[in-house]
RNA sequence: CGGUCCAGCCGGAGUGAUCGCUGGCCUUUGAACCGCAAGGGGAGAGGGCGAGAGGAAAGUCCGGACACCACAAGGCAGCAUGCCAUGCGCAAGCAUGGGGGGCUUGGUGCAAGCCAGGUUCACAGACAGUGUCACAGAAAACAAACCGCCUCCGCGCAAGCGAAGGCAAGGGUGAAACGGCGGAGUAAGAGCCCACCGCCCCGACCGUGAGGAAGGGGGCACGACAAACCUCAUGCGGUGCAAGACAGAACAGGGGAAAUGGCCCGCCUGGCCGCAAGUCCCGCCCGCAAGGGUGGGAUGGAUAGCUCCGGGUAAUAGUCGCGCGGCCGUCGCAAGACGGAGGCGGUUCGGUCGCUCCGAACUGACAGAUAAAUGAUCACAGCAAGGUGCCGCGAGGCAUUGAGACACAGAAUCCGGCUUAUGAAGGCUGGACCACCAU
RNA sequence: GCGGGUGUAGCUCAAUGGUAGAGCGGGUGCUUCCCAAGCAUCAUACGAGGGUUCGAUUCCCUUCACCCGCU
C-alpha cells in the first residue's frame, strides 16, 4: 500500500478549516481533527509535531511512525474526509503499537473508517 | 616481568530480506488544451537503473563568499582584537616552538628566598589622566601613631599621673600596612650601618624578537584594580537567502501628509556659535520650614532633541505613515574549486589584482526537501549491566546465560573556525594501582 | 533561517562590586466566646558552570530555559 505526496495537507488554511469547522477527539497520545469534504475523491491528511515533543530528532520520529500508521490503515479510510493528527507530549515516549492503539480508537469514535463499528476487534 | 583501572584526545555505530518516502536519468502509457484532420501537447500513472543527513548537520559565539541598499574624502563616535617568532589562512583563527607571570609539588636554606618539575594564564599600557579600595583598623596610598618603647622634668612614700621630646622594634585590624632574616648599634630604636636576599635605576653583552643579563649605582622612595573609565596599536559602511530576481493571483491601481513644509544623510568638517534641560551665583515675592514662583548673569550647549540653514528628491512619478489584499510558483539552490600557459586592462612597472579567450592535464567531489524526504517489519550478529560456574595469593580474568536496552543527535544558501552534547568496537598519550622478583 | 530581549522568595517587582530587600501570600504566637482585621515573629531566592577581583546578583566567557520581531 503506498501513499503518495499529494493526498498530504499542504496550505495552512486547509489546517485552518479543520481545526474550526470539524469535529475533533482527544486521546492519550494523539488529537484527531476531522472535516467531510465530499470534493476531495480519497482522503487528506495533515500531521502536527509541535515542540513540545521535543528536539528535531524526536519529532522527526514521530511524525515517520505517524505517517506508517496512515499508510498501514489506508484502505479502511473512507473517502471525502480530512483529518489532521496531532501528537500530544506524552507520545514522544511512544512506541508505533501505543500510537497505533490510539489513532484507531479515535478514528472509530469519529466515523472516518469504512466499518465503524461492525468488528468489535479481539 | 606479568596484569588491571582511571582521565584526556582521536574515532563515528553491523549485515540481509520485504514494504514504503524524496530527487536524478532512461523507458512505457498518456489527461486537460490547440487543431477539420494528421498531429502537437505534456499533467498524472507504471517499470528499470543509480543516489539519499553529521562530526558535531546543534548552539548561532565569530569570520568569509554571495545579494541588495548607501557611499567624494578625511576625522569623531561605536565595536572587535591585543606577549614573541615561524608556518598555514582572504579573514576569523589554528599549529609548533619560545619568553614572562600565577598556582602547586619536590630539593635547598634558620628564614627571606633560590633552583627544578608539573600545571595554568582574555599575557599591550597602572611613570598620561580620572575613579574605586566596603567592614575592621590609629592610618588605605601620603604619609602617619591606637596600644606601646625610651629620655628628661614636675607631683606623689609608692603604684602611678601630668607635661616636653625621641622612636617605629613589638601587639592588634585587614585581601593588602611602605622591604625580609640575622648581626652590629642605641636611652629606646630605625637601611642609621654590615652580610645574604628581594626591589628600583643604568646597563657591557646575548637573542630575529618577546626578553634575558655580568657588572655598577640607590639605602628602599615606587600598593592593587584597565573582564572601572581610559591611553596606545591594528581592523571594521549597513542589512541579511524571510538577501534578492522573475512570473502571476487577489483586493480598494484606496485614503492621509506636505513650501513658515514632507522625507533622507549616525554626528562634524555651513552660520547665528540660536534655543531647551541641567549646574552655580545674585535679586525680588510666597511659606513657620522644607521648598516653590519669577527676573538677571555665568557655565553648559552634547551623550536626548528642536530651530535657522546646507545638500539630495518630487506630481499618472517619488517619499513617509495608515488601511486592504496576498503570503502561492520558478530561480537564487549545489558541476564547482585549484594549478599552468597566452592576450587585454590597471598598477608602486617587481609581484599581486580584475576581465576575456584558447588549450591540456590532474585531484577532489557529486542529499537538495519546502506542513519539509532516510522510515516500518522480520531474521542473524556485536557490545554490555545483571545471574551462574571456573581460574587467580591479589587487582581481577575466562566461560555460559542474557527479558529489556543500543551514544549524542536530523541538512534548509554555501564555506572556514569556536563552543557544547556524546555507552560501540578500535587506536594514541598520561597517571594510578595489584602480584611476583631483586635491592 | 535571521535578528533582538529576559531570567532575583510561592507570585509581582527593587537593589553603586561590600550582610540580598519591599508588597501580597505561607507558618507560629498574641488578641477574640469564634472568625476577620490588627500586632509580634519565622521560613523561603540571585537559572547553571567557569574566570577577573581581597570580595561577583552586579564585570567577562560558556551554557540552559523562556519570550518577542522579521516573508
Amino acid at each position: 500500500m503506498r501513499l503518495p505526496s499529494h493526498l498530504r495537507l499542504k496550505h495552512a488554511s486547509d489546517f485552518a478549516r479543520v481545526r474550526e469547522k470539524g469535529a475533533s477527539y482527544a486521546g492519550k497520545y494523539l488529537v484527531l481533527g476531522v472535516l467531510k469534504d465530499e470534493n476531495v475523491a480519497e482522503f487528506g491528511y495533515g500531521l502536527i509535531t509541535g515542540r513540545k515533543l521535543g528536539i528535531a530528532v524526536k519529532r522527526n520520529r514521530i511524525r515517520r511512525l505517524l505517517r506508517e500508521i496512515v499508510r498501514a490503515h489506508r484502505a479502511e479510510i473512507a473517502p471525502g474526509w480530512h483529518f489532521v493528527v496531532i501528537g500530544r507530549w506524552r507520545a514522544a515516549g511512544a512506541t508505533l503499537q501505543d500510537l497505533e492503539r490510539d489513532w484507531l480508537k479515535l478514528a472509530k469514535r469519529l466515523g472516518i473508517l469504512i466499518a465503524p463499528t461492525a468488528q468489535p476487534a479481539t
